[in-house]
This record gives C-alpha cells, sequence and structure tokens, in this order.
DNA sequence: AAGACGTGGAG
DNA sequence: TCTCCAAGTCT
C-alpha cells in the first residue's frame, strides 16, 4: 500500500521503517494511530495510513485472504493490489494491472480509446489474462511492470530493446508514444490557508485535521477561518496533486480556541507533520 | 463517473 | 516555474 501511486525509491525506506518498527501484522493492528501516522508521515495520500492500519486489524482478526476476492474486502486493497498480492502470494493467474501494465498492453494493442474509461479497462484486463504465466502468475505481472519501468517508458520508449517488439502492435504503427490514450486532465485549483501559531515555551498547540480531507487525521496548527486583522503572516507555497496552496502562518496570533494538545517540534513530527509545515519550520526557524 | 487525495523527481 | 507521472483507492 506504500507503494500506490509512489515510486519504488521513494517508498522504500518507509517500508524498512515500518517493517523494522511493526514486523508482523499483529504488530501493525496493535499500533497505535500515532505511531502509524508517524511512520507514514511525508509520504502523503494520508488516508492510505488509517486504511492500512484498518486493514492490519482486520486480517489479525480474521487471518490472511486468499485470492483476489478475499483481498479485495481488506480497506485500501484495490483490484490493482488485490491482483499483485493473490498473483504473487495465492499463486492466482491475474494480470496485475497498474500504471505501468497499462502502459505495456495499451501499446501492445495499439489501444486508442481513452484508458481512464470501463470499456478500456475491461479490454486491457482480458486481453491481459491471455499472456499471464499459468505457472508462474506473480513473476509474469511484476516482470511486465520492470518491463514498463526499463522499456515501455512513457516517453521515448526503448522498443529496440524491447524482448516483445515482434508482437507490439504500436510499435509496428510508430503510436507507442501516443498509448494510452489520456484524457482526463485534473484541474489544479488555488487555494489560501491561514494558520494561527499558539505557542507555550519550546511547545505548538495543534488540532487534529478532520478525516477525508487534506491532511486527514494528522495535527495541524489551528487553521483559521478568516484573515486575523492586524497580523502580518509568514507565506508559503506549497502544491498538492489537485491543488495550489498559499499558506499564512501568523506567529503573533494564538487563535481564539484551545488547541487539543500541545507538542513540541519533535513530538509533532513523530506523529505525523505535512510536508508544508515541515518547510514552514525549516524556512522560518522556531527555537 | 469523476473528483479528492501528497510528494518528489525528471525534463 | 510548469507539466507530467509514479506499484491507486475511495466515494
Amino acid at each position: 500500500m506504500i507503494l500506490q501511486q509512489t515510486r519504488v525509491e521513494q517508498g522504500r525506506s518507509y517500508w524498512e521503517r515500518f517493517l523494522q518498527e511493526l514486523p508482523t501484522v499483529e504488530d501493525l493492528a496493535a499500533a497505535s494511530d500515532t505511531q502509524i501516522k508517524g511512520l507514514w508521515s511525508g509520504l502523503g495520500y494520508y488516508r492510505r495510513a488509517d486504511l492500512l492500519h484498518r486493514g492490519a486489524k482486520q486480517i489479525a482478526r480474521t487471518g490472511w485472504p486468499q485470492g483476489t476476492k478475499e483481498w479485495l474486502e481488506v480497506p485500501g486493497i484495490g483490484p490493482y493490489t488485490a491482483a499483485a498480492l493473490a498473483s504473487i502470494v495465492d499463486g492466482e493467474v491475474v494480470p496485475a494491472l497498474d500504471g505501468n501494465a497499462f502502459r505495456v498492453y495499451s501499446r501492445l494493442a495499439d489501444w486508442s480509446e481513452p484508458i481512464e474509461t470501463s470499456r478500456s479497462k475491461a479490454f486491457i484486463y482480458s486481453l491481459a489474462l491471455n499472456f499471464v504465466h499459468p505457472k508462474r502468475p506473480g513473476d509474469f505481472n511484476q516482470a511486465v511492470m520492470d518491463l514498463a519501468q526499463a522499456l515501455c517508458t512513457p516517453k521515448k520508449p526503448k522498443c529496440n530493446e524491447c524482448p516483445v517488439q515482434e508482437l507490439c502492435a504500436a510499435r509496428s504503427a510508430g503510436s507507442a508514444e501516443l498509448r494510452p490514450v489520456k484524457t482526463r486532465t485534473l484541474k489544479v485549483t488555488e487555494q489560501d490557508l491561514h494558520f494561527a501559531v499558539p505557542r507555550r515555551g519550546h511547545q505548538f498547540g495543534l488540532v487534529q485535521r478532520p478525516l477525508g480531507g487534506i491532511w486527514s487525521g494528522l495535527y495541524t496548527l489551528p487553521e483559521l477561518a478568516t484573515v486575523p486583522p492586524g497580523f502580518t503572516p509568514q507565506v508559503l507555497d506549497h502544491r498538492l496533486s489537485h491543488r495550489k496552496l498559499r499558506v499564512h502562518f501568523y506567529p503573533e496570533f494564538e487563535g481564539s480556541s484551545e488547541p487539543e494538545i500541545w507538542l513540541t517540534r519533535e513530538e509533532w513530527s513523530k506523529r505525523g507533520m505535512p510536508q508544508a509545515f515541515v518547510h514552514w519550520l525549516t524556512e522560518f526557524p522556531y527555537i
């Protein structure tokens, strides 16, 4: 789940830390919410941390799933992860279709329809199902993703070195770089955020973010609904996948409501700190 | 079905 | 600085 929408190189150190601190699914299930958030801190898509926790609790209670259908019942595990696990762990003959695999197969068939539709997904699935090695489905799925990463890249694919170039329709048509066709464009909206800075010595006053939104469930400074008049903010630009944030911090303004907890910077960091706040503390150092 | 949801690296 | 993308899932 760490690797969902995350490069292997970006997730590796997080995976190692998780395994070192919480080596078994029972450890993961029994861990505190704050420990898991702390281990996840910096990875993004923070709801995944909760889903991982819930999934571990479910597995600790019911035992390990077997096969795609059962894996799909685990929170945080969708079609791709379920198929990857079922093929690798259980030897089930199913294609694991992540972004890499969709690229490979859409080129193989020179599929020109938008890849986002359920029709395209169904087509690619049935195509891929014909190719999955019946004896080594897990290794085969791994190999497809490795092929995508090494040769069948989004731009400038190395078709000359590709072991299946003879089979590839896009290669013959010269359209490899045009596949897969993506039509969905995510719109990036701009948003201003304002935060009070309650202080007690070395401690910051924090509140927990609502579940589901930005930085779901993490502790941050109290967000202000309106700009406090007469105070000069420290301003930081921060980009999310779907939003350009202009974040305003008011070091002179403590806010009007009592924070839920008071933490030092280190304690805060251990519970999970959004990168925008990491950058803020770097750019405007506090004691 | 389409939008919400982080972050870092590459070009 | 900007765009695109990365081992997607949930609602």
